[in-house]
DNA sequence: CTGAAAGCGCTTACAG
DNA sequence: CTGAAAGCGCTTACAG
């Protein structure tokens, strides 16, 4: 069916091993005979079977991306198409491919993830998040499998080479730079509490209280759990306190600008009322009004930096780990002003 | 090195060719023997190698995706991870992994279609998008390779299996929509012309404006090719006109919003002095001010139609083509009104 | 019900 | 510089 290397050997008058070596370009064959097989190859219209190529170098040249799962709001904002181009850029300079996970839930995509592994479909793997307990990330270490994760590995972070941004500092930044508004009610609206980040900007986030003798008061801690499905409510309380806070660090623009239409509602002014910083950067937040003063945690870049260390990992197995962190900067914009006195 | 049909069989006692026919469930295979076979994969850990199996059975289970090239800003709007949603939930459900372009130019994505196809890495493809004079279209359907695209073929449609929204006619609805709110000077903002859903809404358009005895203007259409750029010089040109669009239709909610905020430094209020329709109705939509009234087109049931109609068509090649309309209708919020008097 | 053999399309020592 | 042979890990007629 296929045209194979054995018909272009027939062709070209030699044998299936020159063509693969010319394939390869291999240097010991002849000019002539180097020119003869690709004319029969081109006469043919031959391509090599990748799956055989595969089977035998024992290396597929493609990477395998594990997504947060399908179901996750997560995959709403603009995080995903940008890191794969990130991805897609520095995969294309390597001449690698792209191979997907699908799944809805860990369970299912931890099989993914096996399959992919044990059945030799990609040669490493990229995880786009960090969790805690998380049990892919647990089989990757155990089976020595190549892989790369975006965002800081809760355990055995010294063992796994990372790219992140550093979410402490930058969320201990912000912070204070709401603080030196002269905002000393902050509240702080996670994501989810199981993801890295939200973690470490939380870390971030305490330690500017801290240093700047604020009290730090639970009340103003919300995740994104509390928010799932009644978001509105839980966000109008907030908005509702009695002592209501004047600033808000927002863990995603998206939440941030339902939640100022909530404020709105309640006719709360931002920032005049309520100042507001939130992290993504997404490119509607400057036409927004307010427009959003947001963190550009660089997206793009952890994808294409992930990748390169990827790429390394799978041309020299057992190189040391590394960690990468990738600036990430505050895009300061109308949403936040000086407290009113 | 890794675990194979062999160590199975030897550890089982059985011959490699018995392992394979437990792990396919072979009905002639005694109860007996598989229990044992089932036994030794177990404990040996054994993973079918997958790409093995695929040079044999000539089928790899993995359908390839063709995105739109990465540079665009395509990229940017929900489309991709909802659109991706969708296909992953069909094809999870078969079995199928997905493998993903990542070519920065129709010639480089041409090239790794190629490589899907000839390399035989996977069994079928899904074209994201459908523009004219499409490279990758005519070499799919040259080698009667199973695809499906998403959007109206722009040739030979008939020989090809698609799913679309009928963006005719939700356009023209649309548009009579704002012609019933008593608007005669509308203006459409297209996308790419060379993509044909663009083609087909600013035929609906003109459809609309034709039975309802309207004029067409030609300096109220304008196409993305004009924007990018100098999108701001081209959308205030517009609001600068001397006969200015009392309404819009545009392209997608992101340009909507970039307008708007456009419209606003220049004193022009929405909707009072300017209706405005987009696409794709983008999860803020609701909460921006005033809150957008947006063509909901029903992304994630075309990302699973498409695969559907992929898989079918894997599954029975040779079948006749498909046609089948997802349908898309408009969310009426608070960005069009009636026009002032 | 099970095994031996051939074969999928390639690569790569080994030999000359 | 090139060919014959073995092998990657599986599946599937063919035979018994």
């Amino acid at each position: 069916m296929a045209v194979t290397i054995k018909d272009v050997g027939k062709l070209a008058n030699v044998s299936p091993s020159t063509v693969s070596r010319v394939l390869a370009n291999h240097p010991k064959i002849s000019d002539e005979t180097k020119r003869k097989v690709r004319e029969a190859m081109e006469e043919l219209g031959y391509h090599p079977n990748l799956q055989a190529r595969s089977l035998v170098v024992k290396s597929t040249k493609t990477i395998g991306i594990v997504m947060p799962h399908s179901t996750e709001r997560v995959l709403e904002n603009p995080f995903f198409p940008e890191v794969l181009r990130g991805i897609s850029l520095e995969a294309r300079k390597s001449q690698f491919g792209i191979y997907l996970t699908t799944g809805a839930s860990e369970e299912e995509i931890l099989q993914e993830v096996i399959e992919m592994v044990q059945g030799k479909r990609v040669d490493g793997i990229i995880l786009l998040y960090s969790k805690t307990n998380d049990k892919i990330m647990d089989y990757l270490l155990q089976n020595k499998f190549p892989f790369t994760v975006i965002g800081r590995p809760y355990q055995n972070a010294e063992r796994i080479t990372f790219v992140d941004n550093d979410n402490v500092f930058i969320t201990k930044q912000i912070t204070e730079y709401l603080i030196q508004l002269g905002h000393q009610k902050i509240a702080f609206i996670g994501a989810n509490m199981e993801m890295v980040f939200t973690i470490d900007r939380l870390k971030g986030f305490k330690q500017a209280l801290k240093e700047n003798g604020i009290a730090y008061q639970k009340e103003l801690i919300i995740y994104d759990k509390e928010l799932v499905d009644r978001t509105k409510e839980k966000l109008t309380e907030i908005l509702n306190l009695e002592s209501r806070p004047t600033a808000l660090v927002v863990s995603d623009d998206f939440i941030a600008i339902e939640l100022i239409s909530y404020a709105e509602e309640l006719s709360i002014s931002i920032p005049e009322d309520l100042s507001i910083v939130a992290f993504n950067n997404i490119s509607t937040g400057k036409y927004m009004k307010p427009s959003l003063t947001s963190v550009d945690i660089n997206i793009f870049q952890l994808g294409v930096e992930a990748t390169k260390c990827l790429l390394d990992d799978i041309t020299y197995p057992n190189a040391v780990t590394k960690r990468i962190t990738v600036p990430a900067k505050m895009v300061e914009r109308n949403s936040c002003c000086r407290v009113a006195e």
